[in-house]
DNA sequence: TAGATTGTTAATCGATTAACAATC
DNA sequence: TAGATTGTTAATCGATTAACAATC
């Protein structure tokens, strides 16, 4: 990536440069956060309170980035009531009711692989638009609903694949 | 993605295809195997038993792909010796002596993101040369090693990005 | 031969980069 | 003016795709 790139990227936001000066930092700081949708609050619904579930409720980078856990779910009854870095744990009986109350609009999926598609659709239902999948399941969910999947599988193989050329 | 580009792209293996006729379906993908190098085993040591990396070892993925958790290490002695998965938790003194006595290739930084820049050099003394970050840090690894970030906070921003352009 | 499908060439497309005019 | 740096145009580069020859 060379100046030129950097340049031409920039131009299409109307960045706040002068030429022969230079970018106003902070403004265009400003600007990309901006642009990027970063400046608002996002409150976030988990479901599956495994360690996966909770590793992620509990994550400092989260609430850093403006992040909010506002409710975790889990079907086992032991875990119901618990807290986890400050959120009580839900039934998963609840989400759509308090997935809506919470007003939550990113939904992380951390379940087992078979319950995945079934939470999906329950967040679907409980208008959340936008969910992350930890669990190894490719979802299906209707047009205008953004999935993106963390496949843990995948990444650990693209370090294999580096391995196998490195040898070779 | 279109038939033109997976054959230009197959053309570059030599691939088991005959003109007229199709591909060798059972051929083809065990040369996609190989060629991605995932037809080998591989050890995998991880480094922090908390929530994540406990979540990490027991992920039913990883054993179906191939991979083995051979280590997982800890500083907490409440965790030392518990067993987690089928892995006893060691103790993260010693984590260039069993890194290497259990062969391990890949390594992975489930730690706090303070610990992850020690462990990564501590896993590179090992003879690793494969990492895999869950640290929400940035490693300096000499050349020759490989890493890469799962980066939560960067999942989480592109699907609020997509709800921001969403909203406009 | 007609129909099907691969492998490869050439055309197209889009992204990157070099160059430079427009400024301060 | 000389030096610096942005914004933009045009050239370059590389990737994708259309087209078709080579087969079975």
């Amino acid at each position: 990536m060379n100046s030129a790139q950097v340049r031409k990227d920039l131009s299409y936001l109307d960045p706040p440069g002068v030429r022969g000066v230079g970018y106003n930092v902070a403004a265009l700081r400003e600007l990309l956060r901006r642009e990027l949708g970063l400046t608002r609050k996002y409150r976030v619904a988990i479901a599956g309170a495994g360690n996966m579930g909770t590793a992620l409720t509990v994550y400092p980078g989260f609430v850093e980035s403006g992040f909010e856990i506002v409710a975790v779910f889990d079907t086992d009854e032991q875990k119901i009531g618990m807290d986890i870095g400050g959120v009580k744990v839900a039934s998963l009986d609840s989400l759509e009711q308090l997935s809506r109350a919470s007003r939550a609009t990113i939904g992380i999926i951390a379940t087992p692989a078979e319950a995945a598609q079934a939470v999906a659709d329950r967040f679907v239902a409980a208008g959340i638009r936008s969910i992350l999948n930890f669990a190894p399941a490719v979802l299906e969910v209707r047009e205008g609903v953004k999935v993106r999947r963390v496949d843990l599988t995948s990444e650990l193989q693209i370090l294999a694949y580096h391995l196998a050329v490195e040898r070779d």
